[in-house]
DNA sequence: ATCGTTCTTGTAATCGTTTACAAAAACATC
DNA sequence: GATGTTTTTGTAAACGATTACAAGAACGAT
């Protein structure tokens, strides 16, 4: 493979001059540059990103960081990242945690050793800590779960705000047995989506049970079985689930039918993201659709943003009820 | 940022020594190696992969190239790469070209400039020519979808024969009418699938009728759902639908469903890939087991393998037929 | 003390770019 | 043609690591 040098000695010129034809800047005449075009065809080169990458000091890496890949959840706000990275000329490198220390350190190492020029965060079990540290000296956003206190910008939705309505979305269609499955509730979505459901039923004098709420360690098809089967042994059996992911509700209706029930007839359900799937089921889910494209895009530009030195701004997001099959008896 | 030179300087010692300890090798005191291991906490040194990177001539970055990321059965095969890539200590590019030649090129470019050490290919709408052709001078793997006489290495399934038996499987429980949505064929693996198809009819003197050979353009729900319709608008309906992936399985579910018909009474179903949601629908799919992970994994071997300058010979891995509700009538 | 070995360290080139600065060329003006 | 101005090109120093090779230190044997 030729490198600059050859592509200058070839067409007569300086690497200096190579280098400005290659970026377009600088002064070259027509005829000096047609040489060196000639000579960069002939001798089939191509520019290494390495030399240039050491020379700007920057890899033009963005990190993705994800819990797992197979929730559709983060796929959709991934291509949004993609696409909004691609026009910057950025590529993304794509990091589960599987919300392991160990992966997340690896991760992390890799913008310290600058072999990436910053972070997209969307562990909700990352270490804030080292995030606060890492984010010193680094690029660093937010997106979808984040941390206020923390000082680093976020792009998010109203959490609270969607689950209320949610859940008064159930109670006009006339439920008051309003289960919730939440996930751990260490996550602040979690406990703000919990704010969110006990704020409806209060404002409509329904009592919030205790025995009414239900914690899962991931946001899970199995998880969201496991719960509705505790859920389907309550004494006074809820009418309808709130749970805080499709996947979640998803789970809950495969163990309402196994157990001969029918949705929404005999028990109502309203998912949360809007994945792919929750159109795809039977009954097809009512959830609140989270706009996952325009995160990952506002997330990375927020990126390349602040890459580029600028200050950013936290962005709260619009989110929106979608009610389907699942909800409406 | 403190660089190598400051490092040695601090430690009294050369930017030779250093990075002797940094990576192990050579010789190097007990008393020395503290001098600068102490050194580099001091001035919380961390190496740049850049200045690494150019000297070694290489990015420690494998390439994806993947159609989209929402399909299932991609993540899975990522997780895979992606474990047994860090165990070697590279990372992944991730590369959704949503079958667009524009974003390949894209993408190849970036190993021609050697932002990538190499490809992981699985985008069955791959250029061919270009792929060959850059296969000449760069390290290339083909996973699940493939060109045989490309002379790329890669790891891939028996399709006909995981085909055949999806449908040897519906005729054993008493199915003679079977109809087949299958993707382009301009595809391998949907050239490949169809005679499995075929073969398993034939086999079993059941005639292979042109009008129940269905072609959609994309692999997804929606498709399936439009596919089904046809098959159900058919005046001979069958009895029985062989699908070629698990999202055109759920999409003829979905459609059947709403036609208020019942699987796998009316009509059974069988998907391929067993995507984790093909567990989570009602009925639950029958379908066939790509072992996806164990693809991944086997890629990024044999990739890394061929990036070492070793010659790695292709791996035909086996299915496994997994029947489930969708057939069990 | 001298020599030969072995072990440890240092010097300097290299990987492939970009870019500040200097130098040369081109052009306009008188 | 001499001079000044502008435009185009070239020289050489970064960026931050690795690594041949050379040199120096340490050590035992004589």
């Amino acid at each position: 493979m030729a490198n600059i040098h050859q592509v200058a000695k070839y067409a007569g010129v300086s690497v200096a001059t190579v280098s400005r034809v290659l970026n377009d800047q600088g002064t070259v005449t027509a005829k000096t540059r047609i040489k060196v075009e000639d000579a960069i065809k002939e001798l089939n080169y191509e520019p290494s990103m390495l030399g240039r990458n050491l020379r700007n000091s920057e890899s033009r890496i963005l990190l993705i960081l994800i819990p797992t890949i197979s929730n559709p959840f983060y796929s959709e706000i991934i291509k949004g990242i993609e696409t909004a990275a691609l026009k910057h000329n950025y590529n993304i490198l794509l990091c589960e945690t599987d919300s392991n220390p160990e992966r997340e350190n690896i991760y992390f190492d890799l913008v310290r050793k600058k072999m990436a020029d910053g972070i997209i965060s969307m562990d909700p079990a990352v270490n804030m800590e080292t995030l606060m540290k890492l984010a010193e000296h680094h690029s660093i956003i937010q997106c979808s779960e984040y941390a206020l206190d923390s000082g680093i910008p976020y792009v998010t939705i109203d959490n609270e705000d969607a689950a209320y309505r949610a859940v008064k979305h159930l109670i006009r269609i006339g439920h008051e047995k309003i289960a919730l499955i939440n996930s751990d509730e260490k996550f602040l979505y979690a406990r703000q989506r919990k704010l969110g459901y006990q704020k409806a039923l209060r404002e409509n004098g329904i009592e919030v049970q205790d025995n009414y709420m239900f914690h899962t360690q991931e946001l899970g098809f199995d998880q969201g079985r496991q719960a509705m089967r505790k859920i389907l042994d309550l004494d006074d059996r809820p009418t309808a689930v709130f749970t805080v992911s499709d996947l979640l509700a998803i789970g809950a209706l495969k163990e309402i039918h196994q157990h001969g029930l029918l949705v929404p007839n005999d028990i109502a359900i309203v998912g949360f993201d809007k994945i792919d799937f929750s159109n795809m089921t039977h009954p097809t889910l009512t959830t609140i659709a989270q706009p996952m494209y325009q995160m990952g895009t506002i997330a990375a530009n927020m990126l390349i943003d602040k890459i580029k030195g600028n200050e950013v701004d936290s962005i709260v997001l619009d989110h929106e009820l979608i009610i389907r099959e699942s909800t409406s008896g």
